[in-house]
DNA sequence: GCGATCATTAAGTTTAGACATATCACTGAA
DNA sequence: TTCAGTGATATGTCTAAACTTAATGATCGC
């Protein structure tokens, strides 16, 4: 069999990778069978092996492969398929769905870290950050508001940035990148100060989004994100 | 400069990619800057430019890296970042909890779609689908409660299985593998019958994750997750 | 029968070279 | 001035070959 050059993905990897993928949901390779290895494909296909290796390191990638020296490429028994998402600017976010962006900042102080923050952050309790609270807006109605904690220590230049008149969160997406980051989904009932600032009643379920980034510094910032009721985040394709 | 041996990451490729990753948060290479190209970077790594390319496109990939023919590599401007995170099986998740698994499956009958779940699984409203419930529970207390719905047109299989007998997730997962899966997190308030199968109060926050997934055929199935509350669903490091 | 040893296998990685292709930048014509 | 054509350039992709490495499984000695 050579590869037909049918119009998707061109790249002979990727046309490899699509049939591949093709085979385990048509059942053709079940799950736990072993595929034939990289020079017979390479024959099969007619490519080099290389050129193999690169498509079942995509299918191992995406979790539907297993592979391991000498043991040859499974189809994985289990496969706990993995989603991703792009974590958004917020203002790319309001404007792409066509509304005006602004944002309003409801607070900035120097704190000492508090118990929750300083573990979140991996930080001496009362270690001294900014505290920030912001909301953001689109076409005038709240859209998220932002709970953030920035460390001074990690980013020094931060010292000097009002943020009154510039959005924190593109502020240190341009000046402190990252390596590490975590993330995590909740839900919150509303509690007052939500409510308010979001314009919507206490209790309601809101969306909660945690997010702590790191340098070689340590922690450079740790924001809580509260989504405007109904907000749904959706993975990428 | 040739590449340390540093305990890290193995291979020539992994350590470039650490190294540009460094030099980028050590701001020495900043955002919109333009990086030397392929061929100056492998002669200063002392590697082929195929190992570089494999270290940029690894970057690229991560969204830290811009690249375009002839305009080169750039550092990105505003890096929306991806997170993946592993959609992992219930009984798994429970059981490296340390708790003990099981699962009561509350109701299962063949029901027509109906036009929310139709126009989720793009199917004609009424289409026949099984519509199952599950609660999922860790040491007897409820953990998570399922709203399934399958297409039979997809899984023709489906039909003769008991799913009081198997959990139809893993079901699903060993026997319809799929193409492409639509994921969204959300939060809602419980209705009266979360409360009761979560065994918490109405209105209590809950963190719902949706998941449809799709084969050649069409949806395969598209399932409401409602975690307990106070329940945290975390990205992959 | 049992365990230590060792050859074999399949994936992992790298290399040098080649060609493809998108796009920038310049040139010259309308 | 503007637009179409053109050449240069950096990335994209592939190849064939070689070497590395983890793990299997067969062999051999006890």
């Amino acid at each position: 069999m050579t590869l037909k050059s049918g119009p998707p993905g061109n790249s002979k990897a990727q046309m490899i990778v699509e049939d591949v993928r093709r085979r385990i949901v048509d059942r053709e390779w079940q799950q736990g069978d072993r595929i034939p290895d990289e020079a017979e494909l390479a024959v099969e296909f007619g490519v080099a092996r290389a050129t193999v290796n690169k498509a079942l390191q995509i299918l191992a990638e995406e979790g539907l492969l297993d592979r391991k020296r000498r043991a040859g490429t499974h189809v994985t028994v289990n496969p706990a398929r993995k989603a991703t998402f792009t974590i958004p600017i917020v203002r790319e976010q309001v404007e792409s769905a066509g509304m005006a962006y602004s944002h309003r900042v409801v607070a900035q102080k120097r704190s000492p870290a508090p118990p929750e923050i300083a573990s979140r952050m991996r930080l001496p309790e009362g270690a001294p950050l900014i505290h920030l609270r912001t909301v953001h807006m689109g076409d005038d109605q709240p859209f998220q508001v932002e709970d953030r904690w920035i460390n001074p220590a990690a980013v020094p230049e931060v010292e000097s940035v009002d943020f009154r008149q510039v959005n924190a969160n593109e502020w240190l997406v341009r000046h402190a990148p990252y390596l590490r980051a975590d993330l995590t989904f909740s839900a919150e009932n509303a509690n007052a100060r939500d409510a308010r600032l979001l314009d919507t009643r206490q209790g309601h379920a809101l969306l909660i989004m945690q997010r702590t980034t790191w340098n070689d510094l340590g922690a450079i910032t740790s924001v809580r994100l509260s989504f405007y009721p109904g907000h749904m985040v959706t993975t990428d394709h």
